[in-house]
DNA sequence: TTAAAAATTCAAAACGTTTTAATTCTAGGT
DNA sequence: ACCTAGAATTAAAACGTTTTGAATTTTTAA
């Protein structure tokens, strides 16, 4: 494997003058640089990263801690993001260190990996208000970055969408078809995401003059199953009148819904209208959903990139930031106008 | 952070003595090295990995490449792997790097990542026969160790259990029982694990001078799914005599078997035995089973340390090595006697 | 008491890179 | 021709460890 010394003596040039040409510095003189690139082209030079390493003190590693679940949909994410963080990552040349959590203490993982003292920094991902793990990693001065955020006005390096805005989205596309009696099928509500599609929703619907009822509002696992149960509890009518439109917080809920209108005769849109937050997973495509899912999409492969420059600046020293992108509405097949029998909104 | 040379500083010590002392190197005075142990303590010194590493031009992390499937419960035991290795390298000082596979071409990954220049190995696991990996890995001369083997005789670092050996366990258990029509319930015959269970399978049947016709041999994804409907199918006894025993790939399968039978209004153990290989994942765990599964037991946790350990011994050049465990035959509730009325072998 | 042997310790090199400070070279102005 | 500013290059230090070969101290044997 060749050095940087070897490419030295093969042009009869300092090693210092070599790194810098390689490393497209302005001082040295554009006729040697292409000399020196052409060189380590042909040499098959590639840097010794253990070295570059040493020197800047930084290791080009960082970590994720992944919290295993028994249910199965959160494997779904947790692959999304695998696939799309390692590329991004690998596209700055840093990798992906994973380690599985396992305990009750959501800090020692983290603790853990940290005294192995390899990483220059960690993805922390499905935050919960006042999350332990910023609380310790901010005391630590450990750099870090968030996928979403555990309240407004986070002051750590933070990527993720407008949960509250979904809502809003969602809400505003409702009303404007006339509907009035809407139901959350949110998550589960110890994440701060659920926390904020929650926060939005009742912002929205209040700004729209409309009431919603305790039932109307449901709080699980995102998965196929507490989407149906729900929804059919819902559409039974027996806990007042029966929602002409649900919000779910995933197209697996969404599956469930459209389940259990079926099961209870009904039609989408026609009798019920569904929509629901879309991170484009593989598996569960809302575009072929029958009918096709309207949805607010944010792929959760697009924050990948996202999350790894502002981790990756960060540790290079930038200050932390905080970004936050709007999902995109998308109106297909699922949502339409209220029944007219239904206008009234608790009749 | 503290150094050897703070260490040294402390102690009056050269910096060769201290990196001695710490790592246990005979040729040092037992009371130097335990005055260096304290102020390493003390000072709370902790070695520079990096630094470690470029001297002993090893990088010390390990890659091992995740094929996703659509099929979920590989992602099971994808899981499991990665919470053993993990520990198991960590104990060893050295990390899991993950890559995932995308591709068609099941050689790309390892070459893109090996070109990062990065690792010192890899774990493979899911062999197939004559695998393009195995090829690729040994022509780069990369080290690497495969959970499982590729066939008899593998010439590279391997560990796993005997699959022969798995179903001779399971057919002998059975045939002493009575059993005489026997059917196996096997994984994708695209895995080496399943060709070698499925030879295991007629072997040990031929030996017992009973005949296996190839409608109680059936190939495909371990699923719940698979095992209901290849199990009812047998059991419909459309395509001649019915199985009085089923041998199953994993204990999702058997899962549907016994479904399957339940369906059919046969009883486990009175009407039909079932066998299961057990891998033991958390989530179906064979003693919960109604009634308790009989399994050949092999938890897919145990060939973590082994497979950690061989792989970093290989990377520090050791010769490879070639391991292999027996499964556990554990009899429980879901085997019992031939029926009386089936001793017949083809009536 | 002394030489040889054994037990410790040390200085220095090595790993491959980045970066600081110093040096050489070139061109421009007098 | 001489000085100077700027451009281009270099030598050397640094990062923190391991390891080689040499040097020192201690122990053993004569």
């Amino acid at each position: 494997m060749a050095t940087l010394k070897d490419i030295g003596a093969e042009l009869g040039l300092s090693v210092a003058t070599v790194s810098r040409a390689l490393n497209g510095f302005p001082e040295v003189n554009i006729k040697t640089r292409d000399k020196v690139r052409e060189a380590a082209e042909r040499l098959g030079y590639r840097p010794n990263r253990v070295a570059q390493r040493l020197v800047t003190g930084r290791s080009g590693m960082v970590g994720m801690i992944i919290k295993i679940r028994a249910d199965m949909s959160a494997d779904q994410t947790f692959f999304e993001m695998l696939t799309g963080l390692t590329a991004a990552l690998a596209a700055r040349d840093v990798d992906l260190v994973l380690a599985v959590d396992q305990d009750d203490d959501p800090v020692l993982p983290y603790r853990k990996l940290m005294e192995r003292d390899i990483l220059d920094g960690f993805i922390l991902n499905a935050p919960v208000p006042d999350d332990p793990r910023v609380v310790f990693l901010q005391e630590k001065r450990i750099p870090f970055v968030m996928h979403g955020q555990t309240g407004p006005d986070a002051d750590y390096a933070c990527y993720g969408i407008d949960n509250a805005g979904v809502s809003e989205d969602a809400v505003k596309l409702l009303t404007s078809l006339g509907h009035k009696r809407i139901a959350l099928l949110n998550g589960q509500s110890r994440y701060a995401y659920a926390v904020d599609r929650r926060s939005g929703f009742l912002n929205a619907m209040t700004a729209q003059g409309l009431n919603v009822p305790q039932a109307f509002l449901c709080s699980d696992a995102e998965t196929e199953m507490q989407g149906y149960t729900h929804a059919l509890a819902m559409l039974s009518g027996q806990n007042g009148p029966r929602p002409t439109a649900f919000i779910c917080a995933s197209t697996l809920i969404a599956a469930g819904v459209m389940q259990a209108a079926k099961d209870r005769g009904l039609q989408v849109p026609g009798d019920v209208s569904v929509i629901a937050h879309d991170d484009a997973l593989p598996l569960m495509r809302a575009v072929n959903f029958e009918p096709a899912l309207t949805v607010t999409r944010a792929p959760l492969r697009d924050a990948c990139v996202p999350l790894a420059n502002l981790l990756i600046d960060h540790v290079a020293g930038a200050p932390a930031e905080q970004k936050m992108d709007r999902a995109e509405l998308i109106v297909r097949a699922s949502t339409g106008p209220v029944p007219n029998e239904e206008t009234d909104p608790w009749p």
